[in-house]
DNA sequence: TTGGAAAGTCAACAAGGCTGACATAAAATA
DNA sequence: TATTTTATGTCAGCCTTGTTGACTTTCCAA
């Protein structure tokens, strides 16, 4: 209340603190999560898949041959929540499980080529919003935007963010 | 790859476009919103409520009297969806419904003292999170943050968000 | 060599989405 | 006035995706 109106955020001064201001972001992470998932949500309800799906097949494209332990850590589900996703994913020949050659306890895993092409569409989708919100805001806003991203997740998840950021392949 | 690794986006360049950029920040969008929701999550679990009773409180605090249509636009779930959440937030005495003066098949929600209470002890968790963040990465981070957050919403959620940021009280 | 830890799987349950069908009351309209 | 539409609530049942508990296989260290 009494804010003028004028930018998104005003942002100047040290107004940006206040509860009203806190709540505005607040509000906006929860309208802005719903857009950032809708595209995918999409394609993945016409391939009777969910947001579980998808998740776990972006880590193993992003890093392929991980470990379903690892792979549980960065999705922060347990391993029998993942465990029915990825016994789905395999029985449709998406994903690629094979045993560990050093310890063969593990399960290695792997996008198979009609796995790639899934990850390949639900990626283009939310990538499409992500670039076209992108460019809307110009590139200081999303310097911004990604600095209070990383402000705001828990220590450990952003070093775990933050190792995936540039490292691997 | 190939980053040099100064700043946390670069941001001066084209670079922020690029898919390898994109997909940075669809990654910090997950881990964020894994923190954004961690603080409140805990509290609730002690309360025996869920994310659902959450959104519902927050907007019933954020707009007394709303109807419970009103709510479910802006919580986009099903009236059954929201009417068990509701149901049992009425039942435990956090939410009072009237029926409407003007228009007698509405209802007008509003929070009781106790629901007000667990509100306060929520947005205190969750804004102090947000305070955090905020002021880890400075007022012009926030403006940035903020306006690539408003480009991601679905241009209806935008409306919804805009009319509900100033508006109201 | 044996006992514990680690990785993964199976089973069962809960929360919270969803659809469909139906009831009621009130408002709007023909 | 009679009919239709709107707002809400409720029952039943389904699905996804979390959870815990119990179990197997494998590895490693005492």
């Amino acid at each position: 209340m009494a804010e003028g109106g004028s930018g998104a955020t005003g942002g100047e001064s040290l107004l940006f603190l206040t509860d009203e201001q806190l709540r505005k972001g607040i509000e906006a992470m929860f309208f802005a999560y719903r857009g950032f998932t809708a595209d995918p949500d999409r394609i993945l309800a016409t391939h009777d898949y969910g947001r579980a799906h998808h998740r776990a097949v972006h880590f193993i494209h992003r890093s392929p041959g991980t470990t379903v332990n690892n792979l549980l850590t960065t999705l922060g589900v347990t391993k029998q929540s993942l465990n029915r996703v990825l016994r789905l994913l395999i029985e449709d020949g998406l994903v690629e499980s094979r045993v560990g050659k050093t310890d063969k306890r593990e399960r290695h895993l792997f996008l198979t080529t009609p796995g790639s092409d899934l990850e390949k569409t639900l990626s283009e989708a939310q990538r499409g919003r992500m670039r076209a919100a992108y460019r809307a805001a110009g590139p200081v806003a999303v310097a911004g935007f990604r600095q209070v991203l990383e402000a705001m997740m828990d220590p450990e998840l952003r070093r775990q963010f933050q190792s995936l950021k540039d490292g691997a392949a």
